[in-house]
DNA sequence: GTCTATATATAGATAGAC
DNA sequence: GTCTATCTATATATAGAC
């Protein structure tokens, strides 16, 4: 049982410290603090900031996708995986402490790096192609309430969570999540 | 026809910069070179930029309360109504350099003054709050399809919006906005 | 791979003259 | 109300020793 390596322990508090405050909001003396090694030396791993943001971009598209798919193989109905997609996003509140790493990379957007950039699209691509599959199979289970068009409700749902999480960050309630997704989940219905 | 006094144009720069790059994006140093005045001279008129932020979000509040409110009084129907609320979202995105201050402020919200964070929570009630009157209207004008508990309602669309700004800044294309918010629309029907 | 030391730029803010 | 000058803190980044 070897501990983290320096690398790996970099890039689960810039990850923590991005969803919490934004790219800007903390720096390499930040880290240096918490990992314990001086704020040079993380220059060894990562050359320059934009490095660090865009790797931990890629790590996290990685890992929410392969949770993503654990939803779509575990669960036995649509209605189940969306009902975990909902609270995926929820549980990536963490409380109210961070939001999702795209909805944190959102507002200084036009001043990160190309790649970073390019990373948090593909992901956000991913995530919406993701939920059209998952509608797409809806139209035969008959789970969705009302069904319209796949590619629409992937958008509106992605949206929605989205904007549930800048809910809870303001009114500093998860009840607000709640609130906000409450409409959708009702449409849900055992298959 | 006086110029702008200072103050206001002060106030203008920063309301566009928090909306198109947050709080944390822009100093008294970029407002100094718009302006024309020195960056010293700034904390005259708002001795600290905690003051500044705080400004803003109250004369957005004011302003975009304005808006809705003429909204209710110059439209015949719950339904136009409500579609101009959507537009007017998609308008505070010029073309996607900005963001509504809300959800420009979101990210670091933890790091902002106190003054700052009531002032943006009041907004996004007031907001909310609007909402919800026009969707206990629609209980009696049967213009909002499948019409379910007005709260509800209110919190999913502000939420809707605010994500459908997210999918555009990512994106960088305003059909992504318009893909969000489709399925609401559509459930909107002439009185 | 981590360190010390340093470079360079910029941040928010204050003092006091005009 | 705006200026110059200055303060103090912090940012990202580099050079070179260990």
């Amino acid at each position: 049982m070897s501990a983290k390596d320096t690398k790996t322990e970099l890039m689960d508090v810039a990850d923590y410290l991005v969803r919490h405050k934004g790219a800007d909001g903390f720096s390499y003396s930040d880290l240096s603090s918490v990992v314990g090694i001086r704020k040079a030396s993380i220059h060894h791993h990562f050359p320059t900031k934009a490095d660090l943001l865009t790797a931990i971009m890629q790590r996290y598209d990685s890992r929410v996708m392969e949770d993503l798919e654990a939803f779509s193989a575990q669960s036995r109905t649509v209605s189940e995986k969306l009902r975990r997609f909902v609270s995926f996003y929820r549980d990536a509140l963490n409380g109210g402490d961070t939001l999702c790493m795209c909805v944190a990379y959102t507002v200084t957007h036009s001043e990160l790096a190309e790649p970073t950039q390019a990373a948090i699209h593909t992901f956000r691509s991913r995530v919406a192609q993701w939920l059209k599959t998952r509608f797409d199979e809806a139209r035969q289970s008959k789970e969705v309430k009302d069904l319209q068009d796949p590619g629409a409700e992937a958008a509106a749902l992605l949206a929605l969570v989205e904007g549930a999480q800048i809910a809870t960050r303001i009114s500093g309630d998860l009840a607000s999540y709640d609130a906000a997704t409450k409409l959708f989940l009702d449409r849900l219905q055992a298959a």
